[in-house]
DNA sequence: TGTTTTGTTTCATATTATAAAACACTGTTT
DNA sequence: AAACAGTGTTTTATAATATGAAACAAAACA
């Protein structure tokens, strides 16, 4: 079992956030006395922090077992999130454009807790197309949206998030290799966007390119999820990139930032 | 200003979350003694309160106008809630059954804190489609899919909805008649569906049936977004209505509940 | 049947959350 | 410019309460 092993104090307010962002991890149903176990918390304080939880809605307790899991409040905090993200705002029209433009799949990431996420989604409108839904995530290490993610953030993230995260193998195209992956990264910052072919899912193509703040700095991803067929076609993929650098561009200068 | 009237004595724990339920209400941004004000804590409480928040990413603060918004962090929690819920686990199988049957945008709905929220969505592949965004609100008394939520809804949570809620007009179709909205939940119960046209959006036609828990409960109501231009053709919306009724028989009858 | 492992409650004690007041800073008004 | 009226934030003495150990109850297991 994995224990908190920070020995730090926690005031009363911090605990109750750490219990509640043990449901995000790994595990999302957990029992008092092994949740106290994780956090090193005292199972008599985990059970009143769970306890009020479940008064407003943040967790369930299923009845036979006894788990807690995360309850529907939850649902409530997206549609104001949308509302209030200058991102998710702000790039909407450029989604819809991208959209318009390519008849693909239209997604929007950012990086939370060392994940891609997706943050806005707009489905293509083809009988066959690949479907990214809002919260999804993935590690930053496969896929075209996780590696343009990867890319564009400090230098000194990345070399702490290589250190730290196993590359694992997802399909037979993901990258495994340190070095190579250093390699794609660097190419997806001279070429502006990633491309990737069944790195995360089989028979999945994805696009990705980084949309800028005033300083430069990546503030999120605009991706383009495209089955393999269509990937494959060159003229198409080509048609994809232009549409996505296009509109990231735009969004970027609307931003103060203007590509060289 | 609002106050919080009631004078029920809280702990840490309890104003930390009503804390954070605040920024998913009426405002989605709040300043500290304006939040004080509302909650009926002191500033200072309120202050920690969204300091210890703001370094866990459940709210940013505006570096200009000092203000606090909700954070990202509630992006990572959709994938595990959707992933535990029982109900859009079970659900996905036959909202895939109807939209292949129907060729429409496929959602689910629950109500939370008096409102209809959409918990999943399946979007249409055709060109004229309507969506129904993860996360999207709307009050119980307007559209298909609220009515059919409030129609089998408990007789007590009904009455104290009706006496409670203003009928806000949003559309020319909405209706705004406690009297005509009683007789069209009666209506919804007897024939085991909601319909409605522009009730809440101008051109956007929807249908709706309860899914039932084992006691007849109803735990979720699977709907159709439709255009009024297909909700106009009889045959189709037949159609419609007959595919989703299934679902939702099926879908109970796993539950344990078997449809007279 | 005994044994272990749950979730939950109790309770004395020390920790800490608390509100008033002060402070620093903003923009506005006089 | 000076006074004012708003902010967000910090300080601090004190009262309130969060806390963990232990006990309890109720399963699950051997």
């Amino acid at each position: 079992m994995k224990q908190n092993n920070d020995h730090k104090k926690y005031n009363a307010i911090e605990k109750s956030i750490l219990t509640l962002l043990a449901f995000s991890e790994d595990k999302s149903s957990w029992g008092v006395r092994e949740l106290s176990q994780k956090l090193g918390f005292s199972p008599a304080t985990v059970q009143r922090i769970l306890q009020t939880y479940k008064t407003y809605g943040f967790v369930k307790q299923d009845s036979q077992t006894r788990q807690y899991h995360l309850g529907n409040v939850f649902y409530k905090f997206i549609e104001p999130l949308q509302h209030v993200n200058q991102v998710t705002r702000g790039a909407r029209k450029y989604m819809e454009q991208v959209a318009a433009e390519t008849g693909e799949t239209v997604h929007l990431n950012i990086v939370e807790d060392g994940h891609r996420i997706c943050i806005d989604t707009l489905e293509s409108s083809r009988a066959l197309r690949a479907g990214m839904p809002l919260g999804h995530r993935s590690p930053l290490h496969a896929g075209a949206s996780a590696k343009c993610l990867l890319a564009f953030s400090s230098p000194e993230f990345i070399e702490t998030y290589l250190d730290l995260t196993p590359l694992t193998r997802l399909t037979e195209n993901t990258l495994v290799e340190r070095t190579s992956l250093e390699q794609a990264l660097s190419q997806i910052r001279q070429e502006g966007f990633a491309g990737s072919l069944g790195e995360r899912t089989p028979g999945l193509g994805s696009l990705s390119a980084p949309i800028m703040d005033h300083r430069g700095k990546a503030i999120a991803v605009l991706s383009l999820a495209i089955p393999e067929i269509r990937f494959s076609n060159d003229v198409h993929r080509n048609k994809c990139i232009e549409s996505l650098i296009g509109a990231v561009r735009e969004f970027s200068l609307e931003n103060g930032f203007l590509f060289r």
